[in-house]
DNA sequence: GTCTATAATCAGATAGAC
DNA sequence: GTCTATCTGATTATAGAC
């Protein structure tokens, strides 16, 4: 296309609207972030409002204006671990064995979990619980990535990798409960082991088992 | 003993204020049973002692009369299922092995969790873990129990039972781990199978592993 | 010791000015 | 959208009569 051409000129984005978009985006990424963080230290019910608030240093009543209850707040946290998860997922080489990726998931959860990165939900019922269920971001998520382990785990266990006689949902529910499991907090208040020692040790009781070979 | 023998006549016990301890106890059992239960059904902080009191039947002031506090009643909960644990320790067998009575101990425990007699406690640090690591009762407890468990441990690791390359407590800490394993409440939620059933694919997991073998 | 009634506090949510 | 100030309801705990 020549200099002179009169090109037509691509209607700018309102860039006004566009910062202002920006700007709500990193403060609710920033709001999140505070969030995710209570929510791995103290859990859901001992998390308050104002204590988000003030530690993303804005006022209770702004918090409202983005999110409409304590509820939704955890729940945007927890759609962002998802995607955290299913980015992760996405890294893992599609030529490694499939009980390889089911390994390097789990690592990766209880990495979260020692770092105070992995928010921690009742695992009762509650009104988080409903919230979660009815929010479409998270249960898709959710849906995907259990799908996509729960592949591997059959196919691991097709290779002989994964013992086949386990349920593959228990072996899922198994998974899971490592971004949970009390065994890793233990270890870290023992303060006797380094975080990568207490994610070999659990990763060696998951796998392996508390059996002598 | 000739029937005209004058057998001195035992001073018989204060009838009266034996029979109101009687009650005294037999009503704080009933309390520790309904606490016990709305703390496995919902955990510490979902429990309101309003609850409490109307499940036992008797005013919330009343409940006051008998512990100062929500924690002491929880407290009182966690005391008496140390209790039970203790007693079930004391009935395995002395000439099973050691990783039987520690395989025994694990199902005992799942078996508790599953019929909703577990309470469940808050992970993290809170006013409860507090309450409870100044309760000589419980501390006392928790200390035996680990004591003996702990002497299992390394008992069958010794025997070549248990995997002798894990630390001792962290082999501990993945059997209390059972207690609170969101596996067993996934699994029954799931309907497909009975607890038995449940309790054997957990115990498989904990001590055979997820690997093939 | 048990009750009714109430105090005291705390936390989620909102009103309304700017 | 952000703020200060406030409302509302729930919950722990207690006062005081019987």
């Amino acid at each position: 296309m020549g200099m002179n051409a009169i090109a037509p000129v691509p209607t700018p984005p309102p860039v006004k609207i566009s910062f202002k978009a920006q700007m709500l985006l990193a403060r609710e990424d920033a709001i999140i972030k505070v969030v995710n963080q209570l929510l791995a230290e103290k859990g859901f019910e001992a998390m308050t409002v104002d204590e988000v608030a003030a530690n993303v240093g804005i006022a209770k009543a702004s918090l409202y204006k983005h999110f409409s209850s304590k509820e939704d707040l955890a729940a945007a946290a927890m759609v962002g671990v998802m995607q955290r998860a299913q980015a992760f997922l996405d890294t893992l080489a599609t030529d490694s064995s499939a009980v390889d990726k089911i390994k390097a998931v789990t690592r990766w959860t209880m990495g979260l979990k020692l770092n105070g990165e992995m928010p921690s939900l009742p695992s009762q019922n509650s009104s988080l619980r409903t919230t979660l269920m009815g929010n479409k971001a998270y249960m898709d998520g959710l849906m995907d990535v259990s799908d996509r382990l729960g592949a591997w785990i059959e196919e691991a266990q097709a290779a002989g990798a994964i013992n086949p006689q386990l349920p593959a949902i228990a072996v899922l529910y198994t998974l899971y409960a490592r971004a949970c499991d009390p065994v890793l907090e233990f270890l870290k208040m023992g303060g006797l082991h380094e975080n990568e020692q207490i994610i070999e040790l659990v990763m060696s009781t998951c796998f392996e088992g508390l059996n002598a070979r």
